[in-house]
DNA sequence: TATGAATGAGTATTCATTCAT
DNA sequence: GATGAATGAATACTCATTCAT
């Protein structure tokens, strides 16, 4: 009968989209998952196409180069960090919260996103230099607007008056950059329990006692 | 008869032993720039030959492989950290001294061995595995001298009774590690500015209030 | 039932008959010119396909392979020259207009199928071998005619007895052709301009004085 | 007896130097038969190394790349041919045999250079943008003078006054180039054999009659 | 007619390594 | 100690071609 045959035209836009975008999807994926294993130079396009069960050279249809491969995954890697900290900044939050929010901010994308963020922070620096720069914008970016929240913390009187921010602020994107490479293995370190722990030692070490 | 050949080694020591000596060491040196500079994958023996001034296959006189180089590299950028935290647990000073002196113990070589602490925390995952086994359990032994530290702080009462040891310890080195990509070019931060900054705050950020 | 589903071939013979031969004529226009900017090895079927605009794959609607291409591109090139040859040959012009009439036969294609007579020219040698050697007979037989033409003169008494028919032959071909990459840029250089300028030179040049 | 034995090591500076530029000359020979016979996009490195009985990647120990061959290549096919025009001009000989002088000086090269000058012609446009440049104004400064060749002879008054210089001297380079093909397989063509042919028909297709 | 996804063989090039000298 | 010449395997990438839809 007409119609007893799934016809794949139908729908609005066709099933070949959606499809189409989640290959692409498995596809940096699995470029993520490499590049995240071996480092960006280790990695071979090879291992990447055996990950997405492609021929080496198919890998090809979905990204123009190993180097725009890293520069997808390095940009999910880096999405959402500027926006969220801007949003706790805007936030009324009190300060403590804030300083929470910052470093539960910077850890949460390790759940769901963390290939692209381990990508992002160690090898984002052999990224073709254009891309280099945008995302050197957006580092510097982002850790102005942390060393931001710790300056109002000390004008607020809430932090010490002789507190370093500069160097307070490097140190929690320091810490919680090192979590990614353990985060995982580290038995029972649950997001929350690492939040808890990096927020509170920050808190309480900037407090004015 | 023993004596009636010419001995390279022969009068006094001989300057060749010394310059041998120190020859090899410029050319560890050599390896650990690249290495620092690139990364282990993304380094090529080319490039090494060049800094050390020698054709590419002369580097194999002073290396078996890229590998052993790593491997030099390696075991010099660990050189001490074990040591230095057993001599700070095992002195007298009061445990805010020590948390600092662990702190100082791991900036430190940041000052002289940058590149081989930059190559061993980067690129230490790559080791050949009879190495890679040989310096985890050096880390481990290193992480678990850190946690104890913050233990003992805990057990005196210094720090508060539920500091999470664990995550702190990671945390502190985290902060430390971190350092290494930025440190030279971060102005006005010397060691001594960030030790203190990053002592002040994972001791105040313990203590109990 | 019959005609309840839209007849793509109905209505008359159909302008898609048309439009199919002029489509056709397309595809081989494109890759006439793609061969003749970059040669038959240098060319891409990517490529063509984009100056057809169409995607890659698309093109094997049009041609079974890109030896088949070729394979017509020259066809298409190498059209009319032995008949144009074989007409003036037949023809009752006195000798120099004959071979006047060979020369501007050999050059008026370069007007209106010059990328065709290029890649024939230059990239029949890797054409499939059956194809190249039906070609190469073709071209051999050119060749026959034209020197038969000087042969006729020396034998008329118009042309020197000593003309070396052969090498007459050889320059005045290889003249023409090596108009084809500079006729264009050339400034003022029409065919008529070419036409006379070479055929007085070869006549003059053959005379009995 | 001492110096009976061939001494590598002797000599002022060593045969390895000597060896070396001939070793790079044979690499470069066999760059220049498989790009005369494939065509530069045709041609494979991997046959260029079988012909120089080399491994593949060996290939690039005597040239940086594929194009840096073909440029190599280039260069030695145009050598010369400016040089030797420049002399004909230069000299005193009379009219008629300063065209004979440009003809035979550009067959000539193609008794031991031919795949030189096979390559320089054909290929020569795939050139890396510079060197494309170079060798384009050497040939434009090639046509200038053999056009300046045929003005004095009109300007002598040995040629017609309404010799078309310029379409006379693009059917001059134009034949010669064109035996480059077929210099080899036509029988009985000897350089001495074209030479003559090609300069008695441009001299006296340029001569008042 | 045409597309999108994929293949598999081939490309130039790089690399760590070897070894006779 | 060091070089120059070479290897062989791996590299990222391109290409002509196929085929279900």
């Amino acid at each position: 009968l007409p119609g007893s045959f799934p016809r794949p035209s139908a729908g609005s836009v066709g099933p070949s989209r959606k499809t189409a975008k989640k290959r692409h999807d498995e596809a940096v994926d699995a470029a993520a998952a490499v590049f995240a294993e071996r480092g960006y130079a280790g990695a071979s396009t090879q291992e990447i196409a055996r990950r997405l069960g492609v021929q080496q050279g198919s890998l090809y249809y979905y990204f123009p180069s190993k180097d725009a491969a890293l520069e997808e995954v390095c940009r999910r890697g880096v999405a959402g960090f500027v926006q969220n900290l801007e949003a706790v900044l805007a936030s009324d939050l009190p300060m403590p919260a804030k300083v929470r929010g910052l470093i539960a901010g910077h850890l949460e994308p390790m759940r769901t996103r963390r290939n692209y963020v381990h990508v992002f922070l160690r090898d984002r620096r052999v990224l073709p230099t254009p891309a280099r720069r945008k995302i050197g914008r957006l580092s510097r970016r982002y850790e102005r607007l942390a060393e931001q929240l710790f300056r109002r913390g000390v004008a607020e009187g809430l932090f010490r008056a002789d507190l370093d921010c500069r160097m307070v602020t490097l140190a929690v994107i320091g810490m919680c950059n090192a979590a990614v490479p353990w985060y995982g293995s580290e038995p029972d370190a649950s997001i929350e329990r690492i939040t808890d722990a990096f927020a509170r030692l920050v808190i309480d070490g900037s407090l004015v006692k």
